[in-house]
DNA sequence: TTCCTTATTGCAAATAATTTGCATTAACAA
DNA sequence: TTGTTAATGCAAATTATTTGCAATAAGGAA
């Protein structure tokens, strides 16, 4: 038998956090997206499961899962917060201008020029935002 | 006799916008910028050279640079945006985090990459944001 | 130069996104 | 079950930016 991934809820609790209802619910909604909601998408979601959640609830669990590393905020060009559940491994975006659908990938060999760029400019790099903006080919 | 770049007050009065003492101080102020500076900043500065100069001028007036493409606003993780002078050469940023410094620089590698990736996506790329963050070496 | 039209400005109020204070509620350890 | 205290909901506060409107001033015409 394979050790399974911890769920949001048993994360938040091994920190010694309450699991709240609220939270309980937050937490399924960002796992079953499969898209990168903003915070208002969220509540709204939330609340199709129980409609006593606050909007300041939802912001106050993004903070604490943001804190512990569970999930990511990126605030792409000229819009809210999005959130998306930490994968563990590490990808940049592109994102359709179109429909403002975002699209994850990876380049190992963009990782490696900027850590080498960093390191040309006398910095040690400590993160890094990659967003590219495009529309789809017909 | 060269060609001389246009100033952004030139460039202004030749989209047939009114030179105004305030336009003309927030142009000064930013081309006499060697950082990158947030509005509150430029607002600082130019009302050292008249202290008339409103905030919401201030936005205005970038907002009318940006359209024409004389200056670049950026918005650096967790702060507010950040004005450049349009250079004309495209480049990228890495942010001291210690400082909060911006160095520019420019890889055509990752340039290159970039447009590779979009296009492997089935994307035509439009535009795209990179930004490194990093601590200076010792 | 003076006058006239209308873009531009300053100010205060409006938005928009997010955060916070506080009284109430509910987790959960004893 | 109960007591302690973290977490919640709500409304009000913040922060960054935008906007309505009356007053001002640029810049072309006379």
């Amino acid at each position: 038998m394979r050790a399974r991934k911890p769920t949001l809820i048993e994360m938040c609790k091994a920190q010694g956090r309450r699991i709240t209802g609220q939270r309980k619910i937050i937490a399924e909604v960002i796992s079953s997206a499969s898209d990168h909601p903003d915070v208002l998408e969220l509540h709204r979601r939330a609340v199709l499961k129980d409609n006593r959640i606050s909007l300041s609830t939802v912001y106050r669990t993004l903070k604490i899962f943001a804190e512990i590393g569970l999930i990511e905020q990126h605030s792409f060009e000229g819009g809210r917060f999005r959130v998306e559940r930490a994968s563990g491994s590490h990808h940049d975006h592109l994102i359709d201008t179109d429909s403002g659908k975002v699209i994850e990938f990876r380049s190992e060999e963009i990782e490696r020029l900027q850590t080498e760029i960093a390191l040309k400019l006398g910095f040690e790099l400590t993160g890094h935002r990659l967003e590219l903006y495009g529309r789809p080919l017909k």
